[in-house]
RNA sequence: GGAGAUGUGGCAGAGUGGUUGAAUGCACCGGUUUCGAAAACCGGCAUACCGAAAGGUAUCGGAGGUUCGAAUCCUCCCAUCUCCGCCA
């Protein structure tokens, strides 16, 4: 959500800013409802304001017979406040809807592009594997080695379900802790959070109304969220945080469950798209300085290019254009994993902040110095996302035999072990 | 799932139809005092929106309703607590 009072101001600035993320929204019409909702707000307010006062004085009033003439004027009155505030209502209606589709205004520095395919790349690193036989993709290595049971995952959970197994299994464990270990240390919160969440929080952290489709729903209301970011930002939702607190720094884990609605041809086979899967994900506030927010945007996209220089896996880091944009986000990198049976980069991670707009949305405050009340800024990355990270690394490291080596630095998570066979 | 109780400002806690946006205490901020601090005393201290300002409007869990007037009465919803049931 923006704030109305600089939509007002900024108006052009808001239109640009919709245009490079190829989104529909009428700004002349939402200013032009703003100013029937401002007319029609002072007018009830001033006619609230009278019957205010002349209630007043009709408590003090002794005549009775004034008083009643005072009674019968103060319903008549009424009746126009009635007919008003339910043209307001509608007026607000609308004011709302049009509201939660303006989007975010991405940054200065972000790509002009309609989709993914445009995203630039701002660097890469490490050296591709070099293989002396035709590398498997990962669905093969993980059937050869029984990592991954897909039939049975099907046969239990459906379309896109599986069991992780064996050093599969562990693997996930062995990513999870040492991932965990590397944000504990660098002083992040630790947290579990809710999958199952409320509409609210949905709506707070930009899912819907527009992502509807992609969301589970259960038959009391509730979603499923599809990041550990929903419910860890939602957390201090309604809130005054104090102004020292900041920045806060989440690493939260939770299951992610994604409909995947309209993707039904993408990924099929594999743990590179599925319906559940597991997160490990950076969510962080800090006070509403856009210095702060790019800056610590860096930082979060560091600390996991770092995590992959020690994992080894060759990956790219792209600025994504306006068009591949959420409507909250400002700017943002993905992080893709080299994959080598599909000789190309694939999003394993991906680095966002929002300015305020989740913020506002949620309702986060915090008082700066002058003891004025502000919206947080937000920020998320993900961290460890279990599947699509170990497929990346099972393909990396896979040998000639077909077993895979593990990484140097998962070793000591997965009982000390060099291979998985 | 059943029964009961509760929901007021940062916290505690008054307030059951009329100058109550809300007593009081604590916390917090400023001042007096002090070499400095504590104590004491004085003053300030909710949020949002409209307005250049004066000022106005709204908010006492949420949404409706009754009334000239609602924190206070009515209806529904939500949350919390206690007991019972069920489950782990």
């Amino acid at each position: 959500m923006l704030d109305i009072k600089f939509i007002r101001e900024n108006k052009e600035i808001v239109k640009e800013g919709a245009k490079k993320k190829f989104i529909e929204v009428d700004i002349e019409k939402l200013i032009a409802l703003d100013d029937e909702r401002l007319k029609q707000l002072k007018e009830v307010e001033d006619l609230r304001g009278e019957v205010n006062k002349v209630s007043n004085d009709i408590s003090r009033n002794q005549d009775s017979a004034h008083k009643m003439q005072l009674i019968e004027e103060m319903r008549a009155v009424k009746e126009d406040i009635k007919e008003k505030e339910e043209k307001l209502r509608k007026i607000m209606e609308e004011w709302q809807k049009i509201m939660l589709q303006v989007p975010n205004i991405p940054d200065i520095s972000v790509p002009n592009g309609k989709s993914d395919e445009e995203n630039l790349e701002v660097r890469a690193w490490g050296e591709r594997p070099v293989f002396n036989f035709t590398p498997k993709d990962h669905v093969a290595i993980v059937e050869n080695l029984d990592l991954v049971d897909f039939e049975r995952g099907t046969k239990v959970s459906g379309f896109r379900g599986y069991f992780m197994k064996n050093d599969g299994a562990l693997l996930f464990f062995a990513l999870w802790q040492y991932f965990l270990d590397y944000f504990v240390n660098k002083g992040y919160i630790p947290m579990i959070v809710p999958s199952l969440v409320r509409k609210e929080t949905l709506m707070g952290t930009g899912y819907l109304p527009q992502g509807e489709d992609d969301l589970y729903k259960t038959q009391d209301g509730e979603y499923f969220a599809g990041t550990a970011e929903v419910a860890a930002m939602s957390y201090y939702s309604g809130e005054i945080l104090p102004k020292d607190s900041l920045p806060k720094k989440f690493i939260a884990f939770s299951p992610c469950f994604r409909r995947e609605a309209g993707s039904h041809g993408k990924d099929v086979k594999g743990i590179i798209r599925v319906h559940e899967f597991f997160k490990l994900e950076q969510v962080l506030l800090c006070e509403a300085s856009h210095e702060e927010s790019a800056k610590l945007h860096e930082e979060i996209t560091n600390h996991v290019e770092h995590l992959m220089q020690e994992l080894k896996i060759p990956y790219r880091v792209v600025a994504n254009c306006g068009g591949d944009l959420g409507l909250g986000q400002v700017k943002k990198y993905d992080i893709e994993a080299w994959m080598p049976s599909q000789n190309k980069y694939r999003e394993t991670h991906s680095s966002s902040y929002f300015h305020d707009f989740q913020a506002r949305r949620l309702n986060i405050k915090y008082k700066d110095r002058e003891g004025k009340s502000k919206y947080v800024h937000s920020l998320n990355n993900t961290a460890c996302a279990t599947s699509r990270l170990p497929a990346a690394i099972l393909e990396n490291y896979q040998q000639a035999d077909g077993t895979v080596k593990i990484p140097e630095v998962l070793k000591k998570y997965m009982g000390g072990k060099e291979f998985i066979k």
